[in-house]
DNA sequence: ACCTGAACACCGTTCAAGT
DNA sequence: ACCTGAACACCGTTCAAGT
């Protein structure tokens, strides 16, 4: 037993303002960075409140649950989305400009794919956006439902175009498989269908963030037509 | 201490040709049945054990870990998908077809959702839909990188329809929240944005499945008319 | 070949207790 | 008001041992 410190409000710090206390947006800010680096499955109450250096239990001061952080973090980066401004463009550009934006936060937070399926998004920052949709379809002259629809139409293909585009690569990151042992198991997988493997050996041979890119500047060109479509009729 | 009961070969069930082990078919439908009643959170290997009457490490036998079994798990409902032949119909009706198949799927079995930002879908009965899908691009008149694009932009339609669609359902669901909470919570949330609940309020005053198949329809609608446009250009 | 149980290293969360 | 530590009821997975 070793003895315990002296200790007393003399010889401890002062509280000095509370500056050195946890703060939700702290919290919020760390979850991330391991989120970032480590995916999804990694970020457990431990550890972020290890690399806070505070214990796991103290979080609970400043948030209900897990699920109710995940929520703050979801919203949290869609606060990075770079919105474009309705007015100033026509809705067409506006809503290549919106998909584009969403897909960025997407790609630089891939355990965001993860999320999409678990949690619906309310917090401030997805409201602001989804606003901003709202209002440059309304602009371009979509009334009632049909305003929902169009706008509902471009977040599915976009939530709907990332998943694939991400969910082999974190799937590779956390389990750390090399990607040519990952194309090879997929073309044993497919072996019947000599068609199939002959598109996916086209599709590798080109450079993937551009085949990607096309691959979504294709579809949304798509999404977006089938809207204007809609509008002049 | 109970004496234990006497047993021995004479008063043990005979083998009967193994008919009483575990499959891992049968594995995989209790898994099923799991989720579907309970949501994906719910399932554990110590419960999926116990239903099966077996020890949950007996699992480790037939299937390498949870992740693996969570893979064939999905890859077992795409195969409930009623695939369209594309010869019999025009790629336009097969589209169609396809898209509301694997919707289907996916709201028969809600945990999908929180699955597919997860797992890549390299099983067996993805691959066969995802043939078909090919197929029918291809005698569309879609070649080279754009049979892909073509169908990565259908796919990720659906798969980006279904997520919102099916998120709040089965978040309700897994914490038993009451809708009409729940749509309150969402009209303060959005108390900045007084367009966006008047079009809230407008899309819940409307059946909820049919205006959501209404949704769904005209996104498509959207999608098949800008393939159609490449098409002919 | 297939199944079991004990054991390990984790989880999220509660709660009485501290300051 | 905020943080801590011990404790509870779980996890997924490994592995030696059984049949």
């Amino acid at each position: 037993m070793t003895a315990k410190q002296f200790a007393s409000v003399w010889t401890r710090e002062p509280r000095q303002g509370k500056a050195q206390g946890l703060t939700r947006d702290q919290i919020v800010r760390a979850a991330i960075e391991i989120l970032d680096a480590e995916g999804l499955a990694a970020l457990s109450m431990r550890k972020l409140g290890a690399r806070l250096g505070a214990g796991a239990t103290s979080l609970y001061w400043h948030v209900a649950n897990k699920d109710e952080l995940l929520e703050l973090v979801y919203d949290e980066v869609w606060g990075e989305m770079s919105v474009p401004d309705p007015d100033s463009a026509g809705w067409r550009d506006t809503g290549w400009a919106f998909a584009h934006g969403m897909r960025k936060v997407i790609l630089r937070h891939p355990w965001l794919a993860g999320l999409l399926g678990k949690l619906p998004a309310i917090g401030p920052n997805a409201l602001r956006a989804a606003e901003l949709l709202r209002k440059g379809l309304h602009q371009a002259g979509f009334r009632g439902l049909e305003e929902d629809y169009a706008g509902a139409a471009i977040t599915a293909f976009v939530f709907g175009s990332v998943i694939p585009e991400v969910v082999w690569t974190s799937a590779a990151a956390e389990k750390n498989y090399d990607t040519a042992s990952m194309r090879e198991a997929v073309k044993t997988a497919a072996a019947d269908y000599p068609d199939l493997i002959a598109r996916a050996e086209e599709y590798a041979a080109h450079e993937p963030a551009a085949v990607r890119e096309m691959n979504f500047a294709f579809g949304l060109a798509c999404v977006l037509d089938g809207l204007e479509r809609r509008l002049v009729t």
